[in-house]
DNA sequence: GCACATTACATGCATCCGCATCTAATGCAA
DNA sequence: TTGCATTAGATGCGGATGCATGTAATGTGC
């Protein structure tokens, strides 16, 4: 394990993230109201395209299960997910994202498109 | 500009941003009580090995001014490092490591390196 | 069936962050 | 010099996060 090469990668993801999130949330939230981990969600929603376990969301996201929980409290009030009891589990909770999610979704998209293009468009290809 | 490659590599720094800065926290913090920023300043302070401006530091470390100046708050509480005012341009200040900076740098510098090790361990090379 | 461990999610709490703003020092133009 | 813009850093504030814990439902051993 080449260390110069971890530490490097470790810098470039640092650098890359912090732009990348910094940026994300400053349009996002300007433009369309949402912020980035909303979006996230939100975009697993519509990928899926299936009501979905908050634990499915919570293997998807990068946030801890108290805070996926509350990000869609905050998206439930803005009224673009529901959240209903399972019936299989009565402790389980499925979300739903909403017409109105996904037509904000569908308009924020092309944001977070063109802010992750600027971002990375000096990135060279991973080697598979 | 090909969306999908966009689109796979940030998702590719969401991941390993969360596990290396999850990791970080908690094994720097158990073993060190070093947060990821303060060990973060303290190994720039350790590789410039000179006292440096506040603003230096703001460019090399991915926080805000207001951020850095708590951080360095913390790591002065803690003994790791000084404030000095500059004589030059007596708005400025100068941060320099302490002795004790240095040791506790020393001490966890092994520990990042085996977090970020793990993490990235798996990680195709960079394509110049 | 009953007691206890476990799981799914919610919430109290402390912490950290960024934004906006404040203060003090500097630069500059007239 | 005087007045104003700018810069360096500190700080008030609101918001988001993670950890620990609480609550309710489910699973398990006996």
């Amino acid at each position: 394990m080449d260390e110069e090469f971890v530490v490097g990668t470790w810098h470039y993801v640092l650098a890359k993230h912090a732009k990348a999130m910094c940026a994300l949330e400053r349009e996002l939230g300007d433009k369309h109201g949402l912020g980035a981990s909303e979006f996230e969600v939100l975009d697993r929603m519509v990928r899926h395209d299936k009501k979905l376990r908050l634990q499915e969301l919570c293997d998807e996201v990068h946030l801890s299960q108290s805070a996926l929980s509350r990000v869609v409290a905050r998206l439930e009030k803005g009224g673009l997910v529901t959240r209903g009891v399972c019936d299989a589990d009565r402790r389980g909770v499925f979300v739903c994202i909403t017409d109105e999610g996904r037509a904000r979704h569908t308009e924020a998209l092309p944001t977070q498109r063109a802010v992750l293009a600027g971002v990375f468009s000096d990135t060279p290809a991973l080697t598979g």
